[in-house]
DNA sequence: TGGTCAAAAACTGTATACACTTATTTTGAA
DNA sequence: TTCAAAATAAGTGTATACAGTTTTTGACCA
């Protein structure tokens, strides 16, 4: 069953069970990571949203087992939180919290770029370019994934340092940036930074890795800036959810 | 059964299975994942150390879930790696990666410093300070115990900023360097670097940031650099690790 | 009309079962 | 003896069962 009445769990995959069975090969958790990661990081799945092992579960065709698993990692990473005892829920994380977590992004990308900047590669450059190019693409498509490849712009870059370490945490931060972002961001915030994206990889491919990183910096505080609405909209968005129960569909 | 023969998993836990059945609180993943850390940072488990599901489970009598589960919370720190289908085993980091890890650490910590540097509070010095004189209780005691106690000066720091993904980040870098100095460092490598704690502490105390970020950056290197042997001595530890399948004992 | 409390339902924590994969040992032929 | 294929053991991936814990529902009472 899917559970429709509370209105948790909207949507999250349309895999359906298996003909058979799942005894393929054995990435059934990495599957179900990478899809809830993505369903929150697009916000299909809403901040606070419940996520029941079991109905979770049966939307993906696979066992709590599996489920559990990958909560498990979607909690180190922070996208989910999780009492003993009790459902864990997409992330919700306060404007506080979000502003911290921009702190740690921009200390985090100027160490990629100074990673980065004296051993970048032509080859580099033109996938970057050719990201930028999509990214201006999708401008006008929904509004969750063209910060999804804002993200993935940024975790290009950390990629390319080759420090394992260094792409980890950025990818972490750069979904819970996307995350905060969908949370507050004032619609089309992002727009404009697909300008900046290019400006960046001009100066990268100068060798000007001074005015790259500043560029990155003042880059990530505008999103901040002005991405980051200065109330704390939880508390409306939490009145919306209770009233969300009592509505036919649970599409906000 | 422990498996004694092939060396695994020398000593894990001491926990003997529970009388009844182990229905009280719900947090032996928690405690399964904490020991087998500490483990890993002490060197308890030596890098290369196989972890099958079943012996660690018996060792802390708990069953393969719970193991599981906190296996790949330690897959996700970094500490253990895993493949498909294969034991996960104590990560044995390149000494390239060794310093990749020691790079990312002198950038995080920079940032704890500026964040906490101008909010710091007297509680705060007075607990940092006795954490110092821990550290120069526990000079004489093994090395691997040092290590910890000077990661936990880090860790407390961090701590100190609220910031919650900078105090994550912080733990998981000071983890794996440790891990890396336990595996790279020359004996009595960090000893000196107690009085550095104290200097730092002096700084911050007289709200010099400059000074106690500056004195953390060399402090960082200096570790590094001391602390870090130039030569990868993997090749000779994984002979060792051959060797020590044909001996009696696995005590490495 | 509200509010309280107990029964029922929904979930989580944990153990166990089993199919399939990888590692190790044995066996048999050159 | 030596090597490789077959047999066996060890281990992982996943599903399922069940006890114990919330959460929800619903009846009862003021």
């Amino acid at each position: 069953m899917i559970r429709g009445k509370t209105g948790h769990l909207k949507t999250a995959g349309r895999r359906a069970p298996k003909g058979k069975r799942a005894n393929r090969s054995g990435n059934l958790v990495e599957h179900v990571y990478t899809s809830l990661r993505r369903a929150i990081i697009e916000q299909a799945l809403a901040p606070g949203t419940k996520l029941p092992e079991d109905s979770v579960g049966t939307s993906f065709g696979v066992s709590r087992t599996v489920v559990r698993s990958a909560i498990v990692r979607l909690v180190a990473e922070g996208l989910v939180v999780q009492q003993p005892n009790m459902r864990a829920t997409v992330a919700s994380p306060s404007l506080e919290e979000g502003r911290a977590v921009f702190r740690v992004r921009r200390g985090l990308e100027r160490m990629v770029l100074e990673e980065l900047g004296p051993r970048i590669e032509p080859a580099h450059l033109v996938r970057l370019r050719a990201h930028v190019a999509s990214e201006e693409n999708a401008k006008r498509s929904a509004e969750p994934k063209a910060i999804r490849l804002s993200g993935e712009f940024h975790l290009l870059l950390a990629q390319f340092t080759g420090n394992e370490l260094l792409t980890r945490f950025t990818s972490e931060v750069v979904s819970r940036a996307s995350l905060i972002l969908a949370l507050y961001g004032r619609p089309h915030s992002s727009e404009c930074a697909v300008n900046e994206h290019s400006m960046l990889i001009d100066a990268l491919e100068r060798g000007d890795i001074e005015r790259a990183v500043r560029l990155m910096d003042e880059h990530l505080v505008a999103v901040a800036t002005r991405g980051l609405l200065e109330t704390d909209i939880r508390r409306e968005r939490s009145l919306q959810d209770i009233l969300s129960d009592y509505r036919p569909t649970g599409e906000v």
